[in-house]
RNA sequence: GGGCCUGUAGCUCAGUUGGUUAGAGCAUGCGCUUGAUAAGCGCAGGGUCACUGGUUCGAGCCCAGUCAGGCCCA
């Protein structure tokens, strides 16, 4: 019998599947993508709409896609399909980054031996082999863009417009060249990277060194002041010696086997001082502050020179005696020091790691240096400045290719002058939107403190510097000659260099014979900081400047910064309106970066794919639309799971809508109740913090906004309410109608809203609703007002329901009832008007708390009491009623009920 | 060591110009439902707002310091 009756209601139809199964829906969804040219026909479509422009940050072309580049690219992707629904032409020109050194390296530790071009035709197959990798799994995320033309860094069109560029900045005097000192290996021949460095322990002699002082303003004239070093060799180059500045200096007596001395270093570094020498201190020394020795000229122990006493932060109390020798051009510090100093840049080493001419001793020219270190420490010894030697034990780096220790010396690089471009490109920097806002100081700072810009790289894979030389040694820096080795690299690509000899090049650019061609490639962050020339200036659907960067905050000091100074050198502009940054995807539970975490043992997944092919691509879409990720991005398998039951939530949300939209007539009548009015005014405020939310790249916000109108409003609420109506209403009834009118709505707003995110499913579930149409074609909702009264309506609804409920759960712990359609409630009101008002209708107030039967009654608070109710249980609708056996043909249904069945 | 930033329930996020018992969703527990059913609904528990000190009639919010973490430098 009641099966009888299941049949007369309006239960909810879809073939809209409640299980998801994304891992197998999601490729026939991108091969339908693909095959209709979706990205295509969304630009056509798009093609007269005022344009919003994001320019791609290229990721480099090594490694599979982990989930900070998955974050980064998503959010991209956020960004341009939102855009893209608020109505502007959005096109995504997806870019990678080819040359560098991690792929040269790698390349080389494969195979030893390889000529410049092998290194070179060996790395470009390694980095389109992973730019491959990477489009497919970039698309695979539901990335939309131009993935069949995407922009390369070793394209040659691109590389031509790198040598461009450069003879712009020749143009305007900003390239100059001077020395620096770099790592070398001379086993190799080479300058090295960090990377290519390895430590291994080696012993050194580690030498105290007197240094007599010949004139200072505080200390005695017949003292020394003592340096500790485990490179002797590098005292041929001394020019110096540091000392603290806020540290504490003592001139001191020291005797050993009966010689005194008065000697100078750091109070607290004289015990071991003694301890390693057998200089013993006698008597009380005399203190100095180290700023206090500023101006102190010492003579050099055995070349006849002076080396005066400077002060400078980098001095330390670790080892040593607090007096550091400074040669600089054997050390980054002394580098530094020396030319903020005005010394000279003394490096008397060849690149065999022999000493030359200039080291000053002739009878040490030729020999390695370090062969030459106990010559050097026989030497300080007969001039009588030797006050110990030991051997030291340490860490010292060495090349990974050829074993050997390395080296600093100073070589001749290539630099942009950044001192020319500064000011304009703060003033740049102030009229640029930095999202958040503190990127403004971040980037302030390190534009403001940025030395000049090292440009050349002794590599092989890379854009040739193109600088030719005299036979005399001298750089032919000419921006005519740079721009027709540009012509020839547009058409033959930069092997182009490498390959052809100095004389064909010399005579393809009608160059004297004689002149050679430079072996220097330029720093991978010119490649990447010009693509607002090679990419924005040169697709006809971009256009310069960029409407927005956004990239992780690392790029405050990396492309956002290059990018701006290579503009400010060509443009004179900011190549960029706005800036927005991410931070690193971090490990929940330890709250490091996820990469630190991995190390040792277990090791947790962080590739991008294993979580698509586990869980669906819209579930790594739906992580990235949750968090925050102005700040590190929590990440940890376990909260992926738990995005699983809001994705199942907003799903099934969907589902139930467009189950009860089954028989959707858009022109029936309708009726609607304050519960209507109410849902569809929570919709255009949902409407609106959605819209504002995506405007701002707040796309927590969205998550947060549409997760909790699908979990309360519609779920626990409007779905939860009208289902009386839906299911047990005649189908033609206004009200029935009104509710299904409001999910139409709702379901529309819903999935467009939904669709940058849940890019997948918002499409499968509008292939339920608007069938033939990508809901990625549709715009947004239009910006409304939210009805305040329906509002106002719902919130004294929703107080009531609250105490209601409270105390139906309250009559079910007691046994009253069981089921809340047994409860017969009865209201107090205190408020006259409000109990006016939902008399004359009470079942709109019936069906909002679900209930059977309620009665209102005026009263002091507001409060519910609960009785079992004495009406029969409608057999159809499960309601208690009085009006149940009332009818003969339908003895066991309530007079609704039975309307609806006879009609 | 320096610059910039972060630290609110187990998890993700809200907390308006400092103002009554700090909010929401998820998760958890206990029920209800079996006409969204590998679904749905209700109720409940859970936070000395990283820590310490200060300004104030009053601080999650302002100030100083400490601790933890991130990025970039050194």
């Amino acid at each position: 019998m009641g099966s009888d009756y299941k049949k007369t209601l309006n239960l909810p139809r879809t073939d809209f599947p409640m299980k998801a199964g994304l891992t197998t829906r999601e490729p026939q969804q991108l091969a339908a993508w693909e095959k209709d040219h979706l990205y295509a026909r969304i630009q056509e479509a798009r093609k007269n709409a005022p344009p919003f422009l994001l320019h791609d940050g290229p990721p480099f072309a090594n490694g599979d896609v982990h989930m900070g580049t998955a974050l980064n690219k998503i959010l991209k992707d956020l960004v341009v399909k939102s855009k893209t629904m608020a109505g502007f032409r959005a096109p995504f020109i997806p870019g990678w980054d080819c040359h560098g050194l991690p792929i040269e390296f790698k390349v080389v530790k494969e195979k030893a031996g390889l000529t410049p071009v092998q290194i070179r035709q060996r790395s470009e197959a390694y980095a389109r082999k992973y730019i491959d990798l990477q489009r497919e799994q970039f698309r695979r995320l539901g990335v939309f863009g131009d993935w069949d033309h995407p922009y390369l860094t070793l394209d040659p069109s691109y590389e031509a417009d790198i040598l461009r560029s450069f003879a712009v900045f020749i143009e305007k005097d900003l390239v100059y060249r001077s020395k620096r000192p770099v790592l070398w290996s001379y086993g190799a021949q080479t300058a090295l990277a960090e990377a290519e460095v390895e430590y291994k322990d080696k012993e050194s002699p580690a030498i105290h060194v007197a240094f007599e002082i010949t004139a200072s303003p505080v200390l005695p004239t017949n003292a020394s002041v003592v340096i500790w070093t485990t490179t002797p060799w590098t005292l041929p180059a001394n020019l110096a010696i540091a000392v603290s500045p806020k540290h504490t200096y003592s001139a001191q007596n020291f005797t050993k086997d009966g010689e005194t001395r008065t000697l100078v270093l750091a109070a607290d570094r004289a015990a071991s001082f003694s301890a390693e020498t057998g200089w013993m201190p006698q008597g009380e020394g005399q203190t100095f502050s180290g700023a206090a020795l500023e101006g102190t000229i010492t003579r050099h122990p055995f070349l006849d020179r002076p080396a005066p006493v400077l002060t400078a932060d980098f001095v330390t109390m670790d080892t040593g005696t607090g007096c550091v020798h400074i040669a600089p051009g054997h050390g980054a510090d002394d580098f530094q020091l020396g030319k903020a100093r005005g010394l000279d840049i003394l490096c008397p080493v060849d690149d065999l790691g022999l000493f030359t001419e200039e080291c000053g001793v002739t009878a040490w020219v030729g020999k390695p240096v370090f062969a030459a270190n106990p010559l050097v420490v026989e030497y300080v010894k007969s001039k009588g400045a030797l006050l110990g030697v030991t051997s030291y034990q340490h860490s010292y780096p060495h090349c990974w290719r050829s074993k050997t220790p390395i080296i600093f010396r100073t070589v001749e690089q290539f630099f942009i002058r950044i001192e020319a471009l500064r000011a304009d490109a703060l003033k740049a920097i102030k009229a640029t939107k930095w999202i958040p806002d503190w990127g403004l100081k971040r980037i302030t700072g390190t534009v403001e403190s940025r030395p000049d810009w090292c440009i050349s790289r002794q590599r092989s894979w890379g854009v040739p510097l193109p600088v030719f030389y005299r036979p005399d040694g001298e750089p032919i820096l000419d921006a005519n000659v740079v721009r027709r080795v540009a012509d020839l690299v547009e058409k033959r690509g930069t092997n182009a260099w490498f390959e052809m000899s100095d004389p064909e090049l010399a005579a393809m650019f009608g160059l004297p014979a004689g002149t050679t061609k430079g072996h220097d490639t330029l720093d991978v962050w010119i490649d990447s900081g010009l693509s607002h020339q090679a990419v924005l200036r040169r697709r006809p659907e971009l256009a310069y400047p960029a409407d927005l960067y956004l990239e992780a905050t690392d790029q405050h000091r990396g492309w956002f910064q290059s990018s701006l100074i290579t503009a400010m050198g060509i443009e004179g502009t900011s190549p960029y309106k706005t800036c927005l940054t991410h931070g690193f995807v971090v490990d929940v539970d330890t709250r490091e970066k996820i990469s630190k975490s991995a190390q040792g043992g277990y090791q947790k997944p962080t590739d991008a794919m294993h979580f698509v092919e586990k869980s669906g691509a819209d579930l790594v879409r739906l992580w990235v639309s949750s968090v925050n990720f102005t700040d590190d991005v929590p990440f940890s398998e376990e909260m992926f799971n738990r995005l699983g039951d809001a994705y199942r939530r907003i799903r099934n949300t969907l589902r139930i809508l467009l189950g009860n939209l089954h028989d959707y007539d858009p022109s029936a009548a309708t009726e609607p109740t304050a519960i209507d009015r109410w849902v569809l005014a929570r919709l255009a405020e949902v409407e609106n913090t959605c819209r504002d939310a995506y405007e701002k790249f707040e796309f927590h916000r969205v998550y947060h906004a549409l997760n909790q109108f699908c979990a309360v409003d519609l779920s626990s609420l409007y779905v939860d309410i009208t289902k009386d109506r839906m299911y047990c209403h005649a189908t033609e009834n206004p009200r029935r109608r009104a509710a299904q009118a409001a999910m139409h709505e709702i379901l529309s707003s819903l999935t467009r809203l939904l669709a940058p995110i849940l890019a997948f499913t918002a499409e499968e579930a509008w292939s339920y609703f608007r069938p033939g149409i990508s809901v990625h074609m549709e715009l947004f909702p239009e910006k409304r007002i939210a009805d305040p009264e329906a509002l106002a309506d719902g919130d004294r609804l929703l107080q009531i329901r609250a105490l209601v409920s409270q105390a139906l759960e309250k009559a079910r712990a007691e046994k009253v009832i069981t089921n809340n359609l047994e409860a017969a409630v009865t209201l107090q009101l205190a408020d006259a008007n409000e109990r006016e008002r939902w008399s004359s209708r009470l079942p709109e107030l019936e069906e909002f708390l679900i209930l059977s039967e309620l009665h209102l009654e005026p009263g002091g608070e507001v409060t519910a009491t609960i009785s079992k109710t004495s009406a029969p249980k409608c057999e159809r609708c499960w309601r208690h009623r009085g009006s149940v056996g009332q009818s003969a043909t339908h003895p066991t249904l309530c007079d609704r009920c039975v309307a609806a069945v006879t009609l």
